[in-house]
DNA sequence: AAAGCATATTCCTGTCAATGCATATTATTG
DNA sequence: CAATAATATGCATTGACAGGAATATGCTTT
């Protein structure tokens, strides 16, 4: 799964939350967010397969950790808009001198 | 349409980035994308609704421009997960002496 | 080896969204 | 007002994905 849609499910995104804390056991993770077990798992699918995640494994436990390579993607994807919103009270400006 | 989900779709990628260059009429989006019109169009609409895009009416034409509001959230968004690329070597570091 | 815990996978179903095609709407020009 | 250009909308089809329930896999303990 893409970066992208990866991030477009709002329990993916709880996910990455919560392991800003830090790495954190599936079962972790299903108890925090109180959704069924096979749901969780198969978010954590997802996120592994766009590269947000990995797995650590210990024992029995799979243990997530966040792995921020593909979030740095995204940030260099939005950089050519940042320059938009710094200038967006300008064009504002702009646009109401042109309007009256 | 919710800003991750706006920007989920490659085509609706390819617009933002098309309209970075200025207010553009919805043709030359048609034009430039090389893709149906209907299907354009309701792209537009969808980043109408996500609140990415505004449009200014001349004539037949509609102009659209870039509404940089919501990637301002998503850059938010983004925020917490900074730090972590910025530790992502020193991560890397530790991890290497644990496992050896 | 059996039983139990932690996690993943499979199957099914419902829903949402993307696309293609046809058509409607609105504005301009003659 | 007819014709045409620019854009939007409606409808049908398809595919992707989320969720639930059941089951499978793998590790651990006895």
């Amino acid at each position: 799964m893409e970066i992208f849609t990866a991030i477009a499910d709002p329990v993916r995104r709880d996910i990455l939350a919560l392991l800003r804390r830090g790495e954190t056991a599936a079962g972790t993770l299903v108890d925090t967010l109180a959704l069924p077990q096979p749901n969780v798992s198969k978010h954590l699918k997802a996120l592994r397969e766009a590269g947000l995640v990995t797995i650590r494994i210990d024992g029995p436990r799979r243990l997530y950790s966040l792995d921020p390579g593909p979030l740095a993607e995204l940030d260099a994807w939005l950089a050519p808009y940042r320059e938009f919103w710094a200038s967006r009270l300008d064009a504002l400006g702009d646009h109401l001198d042109r309007t009256d």
